[in-house]
DNA sequence: ATGTCGATTCCCT
DNA sequence: GGGAATCGACATA
């Protein structure tokens, strides 16, 4: 019997991948050392959804969400960068938004890439070190130089991400902060679990 | 060359 | 729950 748990075939869809990404760990390695976290928050961006950054076609800044399955879309927003998990075939342009993870390990790291981050007011700590996508990033240390890397190579310093099922009720709702497409309920999280940025 | 617009975060009421 | 910060990508001229 085959892997129950196949990064492409479940990265095929960005809805369903959503979902099935709850649960999976987020891998950051480098010179400091290792930092994971459990996906506890996503949000689909499928490519005809008038909201999905390739929705108006290719450009500099979207090139890597048109690569297929299992690259990295990263991307500036105001002063923060999101994370994407990039699903479908190649051209299709779609991806999965990591809204937010629940510290595995590492969390010394995080606080300390997070605490760098913050001039003049008091370092972040707890959940506020992951509960939101751009939080994570700073926490990871995920910038514009992981845009476009491939997320399954386990040796090396970089990004990586390790297949899990959810340790509890995975729930959906409308996603955060966009302006198109409000009402579709393209957003999942671990119910119940402290790290998502918005629990209804 | 210039104007618009955020898949956010933080701070304040 | 609201508004400011803040800046690059993108569209328009």
């Amino acid at each position: 019997m085959k892997h129950a748990l196949d990064p492409q075939k479940i990265l095929s869809d960005a809805r369903s991948a959503a979902r099935s990404l709850i649960g999976w760990t987020l891998v950051r390695t480098g010179e400091e050392g290792v930092r994971a976290g459990r996906i506890v928050e996503t949000e689909a961006y499928p490519h005809d959804d008038p909201a999905c950054h390739a929705f108006g076609g290719r450009t500099a800044r979207n090139a890597s969400m048109f690569r297929h399955a299992g690259h990295a879309y990263v991307y500036r927003i105001h002063r923060s960068f999101c994370f994407n998990v990039v699903t479908g075939p190649e051209g299709r342009g779609e991806a999965v938004l990591i809204r937010a993870i629940e510290p595995i390990d590492g969390v010394d790291l995080m606080a300390r890439a997070r605490a760098r981050n913050t001039v003049g007011r008091k370092a972040p700590s707890g959940k506020a070190l992951t509960d939101g996508p751009g939080k994570l990033c700073q926490a990871l240390d995920i910038d514009d130089r992981l845009d476009g890397c491939w997320l399954f190579d386990t040796d090396g310093s970089g990004l990586h991400l390790l297949p899990g099922n959810a340790t509890g009720p995975v729930v959906c709702s409308t996603r955060i902060g966009i302006s198109k497409a409000r009402s579709k309920r393209y957003r999942f999280f671990l119910r119940g679990n402290p790290w998502v940025s918005r629990p209804r």
